[in-house]
RNA sequence: GGCCCCAUCGUCUAGCGGUUAGGAUCCAUGGUUUUCAUCCAUGUUACCGGAGUUCGAGUCUCCGUGGGGUCACCA
């Protein structure tokens, strides 16, 4: 069976990177019928936010991925990392460092100053002596000396690496706690996890893992290192770049099923397919697709999934949406002419918002230079004539209004522009939107008359 | 700096020794539409450079160049 996971550490909210990696492993998972596990790396006291945690399994919930079985803490788990330590340090494969923290940091010093690369120099891996009184002792991995350490990259290919290049890393912090790479490898290996999905700023965590694996005897997964996600200028991704946060993208009016199909297109590809439902994505994933190279994020293609999954979206499901963006069309019996006359138009649910908002509530203020443009000598007087044409006539529906605008032209003999642009303009505020009769069919006729008549007043 | 990874239109990507280098997005143009948008059609734009292997190289090899990652008692 495939079993999977997603191990963030709560430091900060989830961004769109760990997002896509999650995905990914998520995907793999469920294509096979296999688990898909979410564990915590929070073995840095320290470093642990409550808010963090939250807002990861918040951003899960958004974008619909589940995870099976129980959030694991591995905060929660030290007595079992012990158990290991406990064997390694009784096996000689890992010893007691007395090397103080400011000692480490001068040798790092030194050696940068000789331009070779920082590196711990194994003074007490085969001390013997009395250790010093008063240093509480990391404990540290025996690392191999010599050879090369090597694995097969489900997305790179064979990844050879010099053991002189891995240290004999810390695995117990001088205050007890157990450190990342030694936790990680003895969780992945204790929870069956058979592939690996992550960032490839993990590439180098791997080989230090095979140490622990090794040491432990404990069988490694399939690794699948997955290529950064750039800023348009093809930059690691920050804070400066616009929204990281995946909620933020919830707020900003994405659907989740556009981030994620976008997220999956990102470093990942099946032939010439650009959308694809959850459903799809569950079927087809397969990390032997996955690109090698990083890629730079782009907004345009987000919007445009945005766009199409707003008009896929059912009216029922965006009366939802929107409340969170202001727009209550519960119970409005036009909800779905409004959202029929909308919902082409709109990149985002910010976007739909405006737009019905300014089908149901009155133009604040009118496009100046469309004013200028539009607005001639006679113009008030044809919206007069008109505002009496539907007097008369009162129309009912889309059709009717059609065909008064229709009669009305006709019978004043004059081009369909003379009418339908400051009418448009006193509808809306603006030239663009709906067709006029969906318009004037949603408002009414006399919130119609109404607007044309404070529109002659702005005009005269 | 050492080590590792990467390199096709602006962007996301297909390609897996022989293709007019394909799709999507963006942009432009035309059509549909009472405007805008949608939709449809058309178009501009790419194999980082140099050697080599080969009858033939975007595809394989090497060397450059460029970008990224990493070198913590963070994860």
């Amino acid at each position: 069976m495939i079993v999977t996971r997603f191990a963030p550490s709560p430091t900060g909210f989830l961004h769109i990177g760990g997002l896509r990696t999650a995905l990914f492993s998520w995907l793999l998972a469920r294509k096979n019928g296999g688990k898909f596990l979410l564990r915590i790396e929070d073995t840095d006291l320290s470093r642990n936010s409550e808010d963090a945690m939250k807002a990861i399994l918040k951003a899960f919930d958004w974008v619909g991925m589940d995870y099976d079985g129980e959030v694991l803490y591995q905060s929660k788990r030290f007595d079992i990392y012990k158990q290991y330590i406990n064997q390694l340090l009784s096996e000689g494969k890992a010893y007691k460092c007395y090397m103080s923290k400011e000692e480490l940091d001068a040798l790092r010093e030194e050696q940068m100053a000789q331009k070779i690369r920082p590196h711990y120099d194994r003074r007490y891996r085969d001390f013997t002596g009395t250790p010093p009184v008063g240093i509480s002792p990391v404990v540290r991995i025996k690392a191999p000396l010599e050879g090369v350490i090597s694995f097969k990259d489900g997305v790179k290919g064979e990844i050879n690496i010099a053991a002189s290049e891995v240290d004999d890393f810390i695995i117990v912090r001088s205050d007890g706690t157990p450190t990342y790479n030694f936790v990680v490898a003895v969780d992945d290996a204790l929870m069956g996890i058979t592939d690996v999905i992550r960032g490839d700023d993990h590439l180098y965590n791997t080989p230090k893992q095979i140490v622990i694996y090794q040491a432990l005897g404990f069988d490694f997964p399939r690794f699948n290192h997955v290529a950064m996600i750039n800023n348009e200028q093809g930059k690691k991704l920050s804070k400066r770049d616009g929204a990281t946060d995946v909620m933020e993208y919830k707020a900003q009016g994405f659907l989740p099923e556009a981030l994620l199909n976008f997220l999956v297109r990102l470093g990942w590809s099946h032939g010439d397919q650009e959308i694809f439902s959850i459903e799809q994505m569950q079927e087809l994933f397969d990390p032997k697709d996955i690109n090698k190279s990083a890629s730079s994020y782009s907004l345009d293609k987000l919007l445009w999934l945005n766009s199409y999954y707003i008009k896929e979206s059912t009216n029922a499901r965006l009366v939802v949406l929107l409340k969170d963006f202001g727009i209550d069309l519960q119970g409005n019996s036009k909800s779905d002419l409004i959202l029929r006359a909308t919902k082409e138009r709109a990149r985002t649910l910010i976007d739909l918002a405006g737009q019905i908002c300014l089908l149901i509530e009155s133009p604040k203020s009118y496009d100046e230079k469309a004013m200028k443009k539009v607005c001639k000598e006679d113009t008030r007087f044809i919206l007069n004539d008109f505002i009496s044409a539907i007097k008369s006539k009162s129309p009912k529906s889309k059709e009717a209004f059609h065909d008064l605008l229709q009669d009305f032209v006709a019978q004043k003999e004059i081009g369909f522009g003379k009418i339908a642009q400051p009418l448009r303009l006193a509808l809306m505020g603006e030239l663009s939107g709906a067709g006029l009769d969906e318009i004037m069919e949603i408002v009414g006729n006399d919130e119609t008359i109404k607007r044309v008549e404070k529109f002659i007043l702005a005009i005269s």
